[in-house]
DNA sequence: CCTTTATTGAACGTCCACGTACAGTTAATA
DNA sequence: TATTAACTGTACGTGGACGTTCAATAAAGG
């Protein structure tokens, strides 16, 4: 009965496809997911509603695969390769630096609301994003210590995460201040590398 | 022409504005803002759907009467009356074992997800939840190590809020992991107190 | 060629929640 | 008592989005 008819007929347009998932992404973030509907998304399209249905059957799972390209992108532009400087913590702090420059876009605060907010819905959306964007910075960042501090710099990556995104950046996202500037990220991520450093004898041999 | 009427005719019954703001407590929560109606709420309270728009006049309004309650609620959890200790340390040690364990209770985490949900299209919403929860429990976590660190304490004190509710219990609040259980609790609130400590000086006196 | 599938545009019936209105009652004040 | 306003139950019209269907056209394969 249900056979795959995987090269006959006409195939699907994926120019479309990726259309559908432009518009999406924008409604998404203009209307939030309560009130996206899948007619709107077509229209941005410029695409019949069937062929929504068609490509994706849900709004759910347009989410989903808006979700995951986008964590996809901020993702690799998180572990974009490093500028190797002399020392170790100099390398610590530029990776802090960049992810806190990415942190702070309205368009990844923008996406992390998204996800957020469907967090009781859907629960998978929220792992992928996750396992995609955070876990993979912190394995990055845990990678970079490990020559010094060996088997502890997993848990010295995270506590560092945590310094990073909490206070202020905490701020910027739940919107209560704006974006931090340069010079805040510069000065903020080295305070937090000072004090894991004191924490786990970081030191200034490469 | 729209003077002020106070004392003519019928009052509201504040036990039916208790009675609604129950329902949509409860109608929020297990079915988010998205998928809440007016008439489900009306109905769970056992009220007529005109009595919710006497009260409330909106949807909005009444999450966001419902979130500064719980809010209020949270917070006085936080700060009810901590058992003195002999060291501060200890004081500070037993804020973070009560902040977290608060953190960590379904109901939180719940309503840290419904008002995470609405940050961008009720901002007030999350100033409202975060300046009677969040910044309430810094200050006071503030006021107990000023005794020692003097004006570095609100800076400390929001390092340590950020090592506490990063990391694990952040997956927590993801949904990526079960709560914490007590063990890890108090083990984590000790190594960021130590952590901190270490790079404010925090000692051991009284 | 013929068959199968994608796509369109429009139309369809359904459902659900909205916000309001009405007539009748219950409770407060003056 | 008369007045004013809070309530209830019910009902109404409206609008929006759902998911599906249809006939027609376009593209891909055998």
């Amino acid at each position: 009965m249900s056979a795959r008819h995987k090269s006959v007929g006409r195939q699907k347009d994926p120019e479309k496809r990726d259309r559908i998932l432009a518009a999406a992404r924008k409604v998404f973030l203009l209307r939030g997911f309560g009130a996206a509907t899948i007619e709107a998304i077509a229209s941005e399209a410029g695409v019949s509603k069937v062929t929504v249905y068609g490509h994706f059957g849900t709004l759910e799972a347009l989410l989903h695969a808006v979700v995951l390209a986008e964590a996809d992108s901020i993702n690799s532009a998180i572990s974009r390769p490093l500028v190797q400087s002399d020392t170790l913590i100099e390398d610590v702090i530029n990776f802090g630096i960049h992810l806190l420059s990415t942190l702070r876009e309205r368009n990844t605060l923008d996406f992390e609301h998204l996800v957020a907010a469907r967090a009781t819905q859907q629960p998978e959306l929220v792992t992928a994003y996750f396992v995609s964007g955070r876990a993979r910075g912190m394995e990055l960042l845990a990678k970079l210590m490990r020559p010094d501090i060996g088997e502890k710099a997993v848990e010295a990556a995270e506590m560092l995460f945590a310094l990073w995104s909490g206070g202020d950046q905490h701020r910027v996202l739940l919107g209560l201040r704006g974006p931090l500037s340069d010079d805040e990220i510069d000065c903020h991520v080295r305070f937090c590398v000072d004090v894991i450093g004191k924490a786990y004898s970081l030191d200034e041999r490469k």
